[in-house]
DNA sequence: AATTGGCACTCTCAGCGAGTAAGTGCCAAC
DNA sequence: GTTGGCACTTACTCGCTGAGAGTGCCAATT
């Protein structure tokens, strides 16, 4: 049992190396494996009717199947360390990031050119963000804008127009008030803390103050609440041929937020791997995808991954996805 | 003459609508021209001299060359004007936009659903845009926000920290200030106008407001000043046989903003159409790029358009480019 | 002088058959 | 349980051929 998830191994290593369907001859002359082709052949055959392997055609040699890619990967022990090139370059990647904006972007480009796949990146979740300052400025008589700077290093901003002028003095009421109100609270929180804020204002302000209120809600809860960059979508042209026939269902599916959104899921800590048809998605289930969470206190905050086609170099691929979070996590945790 | 170029039109229709090369005798039967086959093989032979069509092999029919494509366009006395649909759907793509990020990301989508093909949409340029305002928070001690609104809809911030600690009053001493020279000025001109602003200051002030100011000037003019949006790149799969063997090198020269700002130049009014070998960058010479100015004015604050293969639907396309232009100026004048 | 029909010529493309190489499954021997 | 041998299957590569498309050129026509 043990011999035959090691020929599993090497035939998945092999065809991951030379995207060609592997054979007992060659399996057993480049792999230190001391026994005959012979005696791998019963093994391919007992994998075969596991579901781990098929051969495309007859004469041909085997491939895995997504089930076979599912177990090499449930049985890695290890995931491949970064070469000292690669982490050097992570850090001068990073190193001059200005904001949150710019260590996004740079993030995204770097896993892209570390793995050669696509590379996606979210924005730490305002869900899970709390509010360090909430701003309102006046910029004309009736035209505000809300500044709201979350703790993860989000900055949201909208402009809006109020029904009536309001003063400067009940503007600056407000602002301390909503400070007060709001400081250290987790976004998801507000819709219950400033259910009946207009309360503390003269009547004449109240109209206004619901105004902002809902406002604010919608930028901490409704907009653009997750928000996910991608980056390296030439890599997937580079292996074309490994996708059925296209990468056009492919690149359409990327282009699309929700479908991104929901391959990188709820963000949790550790390393998920999704293979070919695992996916739910129809027009993904000839790629797999490796993510990760990532967040400047340890607990994740959001989720960064990349996609390739199902036959990639998941330790490679595993390894650099766990250390660019790990990497952007201690960023964060020092910049922000 | 004038024959000859009605020939080369119905040969870059024909060969557009069936992506096949046209031959003289479906060139006779298709189009309602009362000529033989013959004549127009002698004319075909013509514009073969001429540089403006090829065939590809002895036993072929003709194709237009890159120069045949530029004869057409540049006879094209009208582009092709957008269905009714067409024109309620840009409105109703528009319509519910809350700022200019929304703006420029539903124009972008919007646009290569229009046309079919790669759209790129150009933020409004910093450098043609005036200050309506610049706001100074204090989120801690040594720690300032600085926020930068332009009167193109454009919001650009940044946190900065400060050597020591600034009063209260010297920060709205500051603020008051900065919008006293800066208001209505245009960006470009901050550098001069902010020069010597410091000296407004009491010594204790003048590094601190001297960083401020170095930081306004990044954000107005070396950081992103530019900014682009892409979309749509599903479609170049989508005709990827029209790419010289691959869409890779197209897909990677997307994926640089240099490459796509040099692509969208300098803002003009007047649309521009680039055609294969007139594209500076090797790897986007089998793609024809369509741009066109816009802003909220009337003078361009900048640049939008397509990428598609030589091979597309030029009158379409350079409607389609127009219209949306031409949607997006009048909404930002409304609305922003 | 321009246009046209006819025709020989060229070239691609699809289909076919044969030979080759790779790889397997099975069986008998170790 | 492992191994070597062997017959069998199948894809892939050529070279070949015939069909089809389209041209260029020439002589006849208007």
């Amino acid at each position: 049992m043990e011999r035959r998830m090691e020929i599993l191994r090497a035939i998945v290593e092999d065809y991951v190396a030379t995207h060609e369907p592997v054979g007992s001859k060659v399996l057993a002359a480049r792999h230190g494996l001391s026994i005959s082709p012979a005696t791998i052949r019963n093994e391919m055959a007992a994998l075969e009717d596991e579901g781990l392997i098929i051969q495309p055609h007859t004469s041909a040699g085997r491939i895995p199947t997504d089930l076979g890619y599912r177990v090499f990967v449930d049985r890695l022990s290890t995931v491949k360390p970064l070469s000292t090139p690669e982490r050097r370059a992570i850090d001068k990647f990073l190193e001059g990031a200005v904001d949150l904006d710019d260590v996004v972007a740079r993030t995204v480009r770097l896993l892209a050119q570390v793995t050669h796949q696509v590379a996606i990146v979210q924005y730490p979740s305002l869900k899970r963000s709390s509010v360090r300052h909430i701003e309102v400025l006046s910029l004309a008589p009736t035209r505000l804008m809300l500044v709201l700077i979350a703790d993860t290093g989000r900055v949201e901003q909208r402009v809006l127009d109020l029904a009536a002028p309001m003063s400067e003095s009940a503007l600056a009421e407000m602002r301390t008030k909503l400070n007060g109100e709001a400081q250290g609270k987790k976004l998801s929180a507000l819709p219950l803390i400033l259910e009946a804020f207009e309360k503390n204002f003269t009547h004449a302000d109240q109209k206004n103050v619901r105004t902002v209120v809902s406002v604010i809600l919608e930028m901490a809860i409704e907009k653009n609440e997750e928000r996910v960059v991608i980056s390296g979508t030439s890599n997937l042209a580079r292996h074309a041929p490994d996708f059925n026939e296209s990468v056009h269902p492919v690149l359409e599916a990327l282009e699309e937020q929700v479908v991104l959104l929901r391959l990188l899921g709820e963000a949790v800590d550790e390393m998920k791997v999704r293979i070919g048809h695992e996916q739910e998605d129809k027009k993904l289930q000839s790629t797999s995808v490796i993510t990760t969470g990532y967040g400047p206190t340890g607990d994740a905050v959001a989720t960064l991954g990349i996609i390739g086609p199902t036959r990639m170099d998941y330790p490679t691929s595993m390894g650099a996805v766990s250390a660019v979070a790990r990497y952007l996590s201690r960023f964060l945790q020092e910049e922000i």
